[in-house]
DNA sequence: GGAATTTGACCGATC
DNA sequence: GGATCGGTCAAATTC
């Protein structure tokens, strides 16, 4: 299988930004041998070439390997992530939030029973649970370790409070256990979100772990762009969306019958799928109502992992904001305000994305979001500054006003002000420099207000959020 | 040959 | 006013 893995990385090639070395194995090994030691010797010419965090093209191998192959890659990817995770779970600094008082284990467990998720994102669903319980009044912060747990933990909820929700759920459980369903394995995987997103920029940025690709919405005049950081194994580390689509979501071609050797229509860019049927089914039913649910409940419940942070209109919780995106419709979605959705969907059949979609089913598996499934990490909470977000945590709102890289951090510290008018708290989080899982608040002042009243549903909606906002307009 | 991606350079905002 | 940084552009590269 290694000797798989190999050929699929297409390092053969005498590429020169690219590895000639052939005994690469799997991205996980790679990475760990990134972080653990100094590249192997039986490869000197890594040492010497610098390889640049370039993303590489894979090739459409996946295409060849055999569907018990694809099984045992796509274990394979699992079961790195998996080690990262549970490197990753020992003792998880958590947080405490309030949110997470909502959800029972017992109905994590339930619904962690109900094949929402992998096993991997089970465990680590309940060991967050588990150490949130455990660790509720420490100090320390893990966002990361936070947001997978919340964010696993409000499509469950989600789902229980509104029982026309359920796709996501099935969705990724097809995803998951039925390799068949899955579109394009390993590399060939659908954006989530629904959307098609064009690469045009990539960089660096300072605090950033993981390099960070810019995408626009291949929309015509769509605004809207988002920024991915991907850690080196392909793994999202973090999404922010940035902007309001002002069209519905792609439409999922109708043209699934066409589909061939198995993975058939495959998704454009970050790709949405046409070949999944329950991908389909999930888009076009939902599509018929809300389109901002639809594409929240994929970021959410199919992602898992990503934090949708468009030019959201209301103020919270980023987690409680992808649910109440996907309950709502908000973010991105201006259909339901606007009523483009009819028009909207007139352009949704693809026809612009069809040539990408041909295209770029061969060259998915490097792009986000299909990734992003296997990617079952901690996702980085997101909260974009430039958009007034804000969260709530440790009971209080919070709006984010800057990030900075301290002295003695290599992490970026993020500077939160209390949503308070009346109120001079601050804080700042930071990861700690000693063990990047955990999170630092520091706060500066005292609130001079009780605790902003909060919905004990964490379902809430927008209506719900502003009441308790107190904010009817961002 | 066309389209998407990569990546160095540029620009504006901020400090 | 200069340095730094994030975001974007666009030519080159890659498929």
């Amino acid at each position: 299988m290694e000797i798989k893995e190999a050929d699929r990385v297409v390092i053969a090639k005498p590429v020169p930004s690219r590895p000639t070395c052939s005994t690469f194995g799997p991205f996980s090994e790679l990475l760990a041998g990134a972080i653990n030691a100094a590249p192997p010797s039986v490869c000197p010419e890594t040492a010497v070439v610098a390889i640049r965090p370039k993303t590489v093209r894979f090739k459409p191998v996946v295409n060849r390997v055999p569907p018990n192959q694809v099984e045992h890659s796509r274990t394979a990817i699992c079961n790195s992530s998996d080690k990262a995770s549970k490197s990753d779970s020992t003792p998880p600094t958590v947080v405490y939030k309030p949110l997470a008082k909502l959800v029972s284990k017992a109905t994590v467990s339930l619904l962690a029973n109900m094949g929402n998720f992998n096993n991997t994102s089970r465990q680590q669903m309940q060991q967050s649970v588990e150490a949130r319980v455990q660790h509720q009044s420490q100090d320390k912060q893990n966002f990361r370790s936070q947001v997978n747990s919340n964010l696993n933990l409000i499509v469950p909820l989600r789902n229980e409070a509104d029982q026309t929700i359920e796709s996501p759920k099935i969705a990724s459980q097809n995803l998951e256990e039925d390799p068949k369903a899955v579109p394009a394995i390993a590399g060939d995987r659908p954006s989530y979100d629904g959307y098609n997103w064009r690469k045009y920029g990539q960089k660096q940025v300072k605090g950033s772990e993981y390099p960070r690709s810019y995408y626009k919405c291949t929309h015509p005049n769509c605004p809207v762009k988002k920024k991915v950081e991907r850690s080196f194994d392909g793994q999202i580390a973090e999404i922010v969306y940035k902007g309001e689509h002002n069209h519905l979501k792609p439409q999922l071609p109708k043209r699934s019958s066409s589909g061939t050797q198995g993975l058939g229509l495959v998704s454009d860019g970050t790709g949405q799928d046409a070949n999944n049927p329950v991908w389909n089914t999930n888009l076009n039913e939902r599509n018929e109502g809300s389109e901002g649910r639809v594409e929240n409940q994929n970021e959410v419940g199919l992602l898992a992992h990503s934090t949708y942070q468009g030019k959201a209109p209301l103020p919270y919780e980023p987690i409680v904001a992808a649910a109440n995106n996907a309950v709502g419709g908000t973010s991105d979605n201006s259909c339901g305000l606007s009523g483009e959705c009819d028009e909207g969907k007139k352009g949704l059949d693809g026809e612009d994305d069809e040539p990408r979609n041909k295209k770029r089913k061969c060259e998915n598996q490097s792009n986000e979001a299909g990734i992003s499934e296997e990617g079952v990490q901690e996702p980085r909470i997101v909260v974009q500054s430039s958009t007034d977000s804000e969260i709530l945590s440790d009971g209080f709102r919070w709006r984010k006003y800057g990030q900075k890289v301290v002295k003695g951090n290599p992490h970026p510290r993020s500077y939160y002000r209390c949503t308070n008018l009346k109120c001079n708290v601050r804080k700042h989080v930071e990861r700690a420099s000693d063990d990047p899982r955990a999170f630092i608040t520091t706060y500066e002042g005292k609130h001079n207000h009780d605790m902003p009243l909060r919905n004990t549903n964490p379902v809430a909606t927008e209506s719900d959020s502003r009441a308790a906002t107190g904010k009817d307009k961002p």
